[in-house]
DNA sequence: GTGTAATCAGGAACACCTTGCAATTGGAGT
DNA sequence: ACTCCAATTGCAAGGTGTTCCTGATTACAC
């Protein structure tokens, strides 16, 4: 599994719920599991798996694995900006929607309501809800976009519109 | 390299047309460079470099490079839909932006300026210029969206009871 | 406590992609 | 046609995830 788009989401706001919420839902609390959730907890922004695995000294596979649990039971989630590996927060914990510049690598967190009016065009046009909690709106930010007039040279045959 | 943004395009119609470019922007063309383009050429729709891997009998570092190579050159592309293996085409074929459904699959191919309206909103609030050439917008298609109406409310205003 | 069964961790293997290096090869110049 | 040298390939290994199997743990009933 890599994604878990429709599970009911599990705010908590310290381990021990989390750890109480993950015992409601049938699941054990290992020493991985644990460890896990502190990290979580004491992160102040989404991390990599490799860098849990580096400092808690826990096997790779059995943090992909507690991750993804965790993402199936609505306690985590995870984000993915641009290339590069995915990012692993607690759900409720800087959420909502990503820019991703794939110039200078700058992210963006918008608020979970400023692209509704980009997500009711798209589904009153094109019948697809979207949803950028997972994959970030990949492009170019502001000072990259000026910077490089280069860029507009290669790429504005695509549309020759006034911006 | 993952990806070549600001690369003028080079948009060919013939294998040979492909190769004299290639040549004049200072490269061989090896074997494996021939089959590639000629397997570009052939297929009809944006192929994963493992297909070209077994279809050709390549190396797979030699088809990765290659597809880079003739990526920072201007001859392909590749788009990412959701997670999965990259997706590769020559420059000018398939062309357009992509939404991509994480329940089914589904792809929907629009046109270069169906999503200007996006973008202008993108860019006119954030100060971002979003472009989904490269990465699709993810998201769930109609018929899965009315298949799961745990989805639709989900999408709008998250908030969540027992069900 | 002890027993039991389902869950979980460790490890290897695999998928996708990138990188480093030695050996090979394309093709320009002769 | 031959030489030569940089471009290119093959091979091996690494990085990010995912999956499978098997032995160890956890939770729970006694």
């Amino acid at each position: 599994m890599t994604n878990a788009p429709d599970v009911p989401r599990l705010v908590v706001t310290e381990p021990d719920e989390a750890i109480r919420a993950l015992r409601a839902s049938g699941l054990r609390l290992s020493t991985a599991r644990r460890l896990l959730i502190e990290a979580l907890f004491a992160a102040d922004g989404p991390v990599s798996a490799q860098h849990l695995v580096q400092t808690l000294g826990l096997e790779e596979s059995s943090v992909y694995r507690n991750l993804e649990v965790l993402e199936r039971h609505g306690l985590t989630r995870h984000v993915h900006l641009g290339h590069g590996p995915g990012l692993y927060a607690l759900v409720g914990r800087d959420e909502g929607e990503y820019l991703y510049c794939e110039r200078c690598g700058k992210v963006t967190l918008l608020g979970p309501d400023e692209l509704d009016p980009v997500r009711d065009h798209i589904r009153e046009h094109f019948g697809h809800t979207a949803r950028f909690t997972h994959f970030a709106v990949v492009g170019v930010c502001q000072g990259c976009g000026s910077a490089t007039p280069a860029a507009a040279a290669g790429a504005t045959h695509r549309h020759h519109h006034g911006h």
